[in-house]
RNA sequence: GUGGCCAUAGUUCAGUUGGUUAGAACGCCAGGUUGUGGCCCUGGAGGUCGUGGGUUCGACCCCCACUGGCCACCCCA
């Protein structure tokens, strides 16, 4: 085998791509209720667009990002998530000039370059909203409330919901600096990649998975304990209306998102039934993205989840039913003459919406039963000679095994009431 | 990018201390009397043992490199 699929990215074959249909028309029952409505960008856009609304040094666009030269030397990138995207095309378009509130939603691929493991791919897809021109924390909660619903609507029970505020750029700076202050009291306690995250994002030294961090920073202060008056409000504004709603969550002080648009609320769901990579949907407010990316400034909330993730639930614990279209009828044609009768025939019933199969394969009559009892075929009608000069045939119920005779004519109607 | 484990029919896997024609199950195909599927029985097709080197009289087996997969770190959905 020479040709193969890029590593990091996965067919979905027929056998799951039922499933893939099940949730992605569950995600859309859910952002119909919620009253979102879909919008497709391109997935690949100018690179200054992620790196810019991204951060330069976060890790996605430093080291993760598909960026190439197209033919005229513009950096062109494979987009590594949708918020940026999604935000260019709202600014671009002035949505915000048609309604003082935009509920958008995505479904979608998107890429980045990381080693492949337990729920990650090079090639992946996340379905999120962005909810752009509201600063209520009521906002925050329904975005947390979307992933929340569309897991709950797929019987997938072990979710956690994980809360936090990382500020603004009035409360943020003097809190980083009295971290930072901290942290060096105890550097030579942490881990070295944590010493390193100590110069380049030192927020991040606090979600560290290893235990000497944990350890060490058992009581360095959190950003929720120095948040300003208006992100303290704002957080407890998001607490109350989750109570409200009796949604329950943990308030997690050490949640730090990986993105730097982000001010005020961070969120994250998380499901047992996942690896190391447990993060089923993560999000939150970023209130001076859309004026970074040239827009007038507008309060934004939004979500990101991962569907493989999902998927990976769904498999383990999800209850969803998917439907197969099976064949209401399967014509096996005995001879040439039966076999073109066949072909014209089903493809009228096929126009009538009705799901008709046919042997393809110059079959014998055991051969053709065969695959209609395999594809599941509801009825089998089986033609012959006898049965075109008669006008009529036997059809024979697979389930049961009983045969009825009906005229070739009016299938359709032996179809309807059988 | 770093590390651990792994790579044999379409699929899931066996394959003795290196030794002749590499096996099983499931799947696929064909038959088990004339035009009726499932269950059962019989037979059949299907493998450059991931790729390329090396060691050896001889390699699926040992060594090296590469590629890919899985898992973890990093990071994140």
């Amino acid at each position: 085998m020479t040709l193969k699929s890029i590593r990091g990215t996965k067919d979905i074959l027929p056998a799951d791509s039922a499933i893939w249909q099940a949730a992605e028309e569950a995600i859309r029952r859910v952002m119909m209720a919620y009253n979102y409505q879909e919008i497709r960008t391109p997935i690949f856009e100018q690179t200054s667009l992620f790196s810019r609304s991204i951060g330069e040094l976060t890790d996605i666009v430093s080291k993760e990002m598909y960026t190439f030269l197209d033919r005229s030397e513009e950096s062109l990138t494979l987009r590594p998530e949708g918020t940026a995207s999604v935000i260019r095309a709202y600014v671009q378009n002035n949505l915000g000039e048609q309604s003082p509130l935009s509920k958008l939603y995505y479904v979608g691929p998107m890429f980045r370059q990381e080693r492949p493991q337990a729920g990650r791919l090079r090639q992946f897809h996340q379905f999120g909203v962005e909810a752009l021109g509201s600063s209520s924390p009521q906002l925050d909660v329904e975005i947390m409330l979307i992933p929340l619903e569309v897991y709950r609507s797929l019987g997938i029970k072990e979710t956690t919901l994980f809360i936090n505020s990382v500020g603004c750029p009035n409360c943020r700076p003097i809190y980083k600096k009295k971290l930072v202050g901290e942290l060096q009291k105890i550097v030579n306690k942490l881990s070295p990649e944590s010493q390193a995250r100590l110069q380049q994002n030192p927020l991040r030294v606090l979600d560290s998975k290893d235990e000497r961090d944990q350890l060490a920073t058992n009581d360095v202060p959190l950003m929720k304990d120095f948040l300003c008056s208006e992100c303290a409000a704002h957080f407890d504004g998001v607490q109350s209306a989750l109570g409200a709603l009796k949604i329950p969550f943990l308030i997690n002080g050490r949640l730090v998102r990986g993105l730097d648009y982000y001010t005020k609320t961070a969120f994250e769901i998380t499901s047992t039934a996942l690896g190391s990579q447990d993060a089923l949907a993560g999000g939150g407010r970023y209130d001076l993205l859309v004026e970074e990316l040239g827009g007038k400034p507008t309060p934004g909330v939004g979500f990101a989840a991962g569907m493989e993730r999902l998927m990976m639930v769904l498999q383990k614990t999800g209850s969803v039913q998917t439907k197969q279209r099976v064949p209401a009828v399967f014509i096996i044609g005995l001879d040439e003459q039966s076999r073109s009768w066949a072909f014209v025939k089903a493809t009228r019933l096929r126009s009538l919406g009705i799901p008709v199969e046919l042997d393809y394969l110059g079959r014998s009559l055991k051969a053709q039963m065969r695959e209609a009892n395999r594809q599941e075929a509801v009825h089998v009608l089986v033609i012959g000679d006898s049965e075109l000069k008669s006008g009529t045939a036997r059809m024979k119920n697979m389930k049961t095994g009983t045969e009825q005779l009906i005229e070739l004519e009016k299938i359709e109607d032996a179809l309807r009431s059988a």
